[in-house]
DNA sequence: TAAGATATGTGATTTTTTTAACATGCCTTG
DNA sequence: CAAGGCATGTTAAAAAAATCACATATCTTA
């Protein structure tokens, strides 16, 4: 088989480009040249054809690209030409931020239930989801099939959680929680460290002050 | 000037070294080999040397590092070895748990100041902070010399939030919202968008289902 | 229909980043 | 106090990623 190997920093910006499409999309317009593109989400014009042609011709030389087409195109490359349900672990803020956040329902993604080891939590209402029980967690995810697991719980109960997952037979994670999960090798984890890129400014900041000594 | 480049990717990391040397240190463990980091953050330890030598040498030769030293140094190039007031713009669910986020006052983050331009949203409580009114923004980030700024209002809305943010002199935006931002180049902007990474494990599952066709 | 302008797709090059390998130095032990 | 084990720091090699440059193809216009 041609196992072709992109690299995971061509898949973050063609999440970016397909979202900057559907943006050209809206606003009626129809035809994009890699270098809009580029100017559009900040990177170089030759990144961007290099990061589609990973995926095949979609271009017409001298005219550039059809927005519809691509935006279709980078969906399905995305795997967004369908919806996929997804389960949350954490119903402190943060979770109930993740339960109503509209960037996911833009995508096709669409949260079916949330739950919670905190018994003070259950029954609680976000949207219209309920709060639920771990104890119910494997037999929701077996009952509507869901394959990405979301966790959102403090760093100490992070693992634990991802253990439940795994059991549970979740083929992906997305780990809010500070911590490097164990799993299995059949199971994809990402993190989503929201202080990381924080520290980054901080770097960069320090860095910049010691240099204006 | 010696000007040393450090690949982002590299911070990236260190931030992460440094929450872990943090565990091990509440954990009472006094050394560490890069191995062990290694292990626990789940790069190799040839990497954990390679990134901590930009910065100097901190470990013995056949025995390892100090917990506490090391932890310390990565807080210093962090530029964590202070305290940093940050304001938000966007009270929604968003905004608010990030308001509420223990990881941030966990590393000497602390956010002094939510705003919004949602009049039914002003002066309603977040902890102990109130919802302002954006007009309040440039005075606020003078009076308390803020360096760093949060964006979390939708996408429609967040150029404008970045434009009042780097006229009221902020240096670096951490932009939640998934467009890119048009900065003057001293404006440092990091964005955290919290799609991208689950449209990674989609694409992963995508590739994976066609692969076992 | 030929020429000019434009923008893609791609092979070659450069740059960056990661991995590997090993010399160096510290600690322990007999 | 010498020898062996061990883990760092660093140089060299390999791999990966980004950039460049241009041949190719399309559209427009005269």
């Amino acid at each position: 088989m041609k196992t072709l190997r992109v690299p995971e920093a061509t898949v973050t910006r063609l999440s970016i480009y397909s979202r900057f499409l559907e943006g050209l999309d809206r606003n009626g317009i129809t035809t994009v040249s890699s270098g809009e593109i580029a100017e559009g989400v900040g990177v170089s014009p030759a990144q961007v054809r290099k990061d589609l042609a990973y995926f095949g011709e979609f271009g017409t030389r001298g005219v550039g690209y059809n927005v519809q087409d691509l935006m279709r195109y980078t969906f399905k490359i995305l795997g967004l030409d369908r919806k996929w349900d997804l389960v949350v672990v954490g119903a402190g803020n943060l979770g109930f931020a993740l339960c109503t956040y509209h960037g996911f329902n833009m995508r096709g993604f669409h949260i079916i239930g949330v739950f919670d080891s905190d018994a003070t939590k259950l029954g609680r209402k976000i949207g219209n989801l309920e709060v639920l029980p771990l104890d119910l967690f494997p037999s929701v995810v077996k009952e509507h099939n869901i394959h990405i697991g979301i966790i959102a719980v403090p760093p100490d109960g992070a693992q634990e959680v991802a253990d439940i997952m795994v059991r549970s037979g979740l083929e992906a994670i997305l780990n809010f929680a500070p911590v490097a999960l164990n799993v299995p090798d059949k199971v994809e984890v990402r993190n989503v460290d929201l202080s990381v890129k924080l520290e980054i400014l901080t770097f960069n900041l320090a860095l910049k002050s010691a240099q204006n000594l």
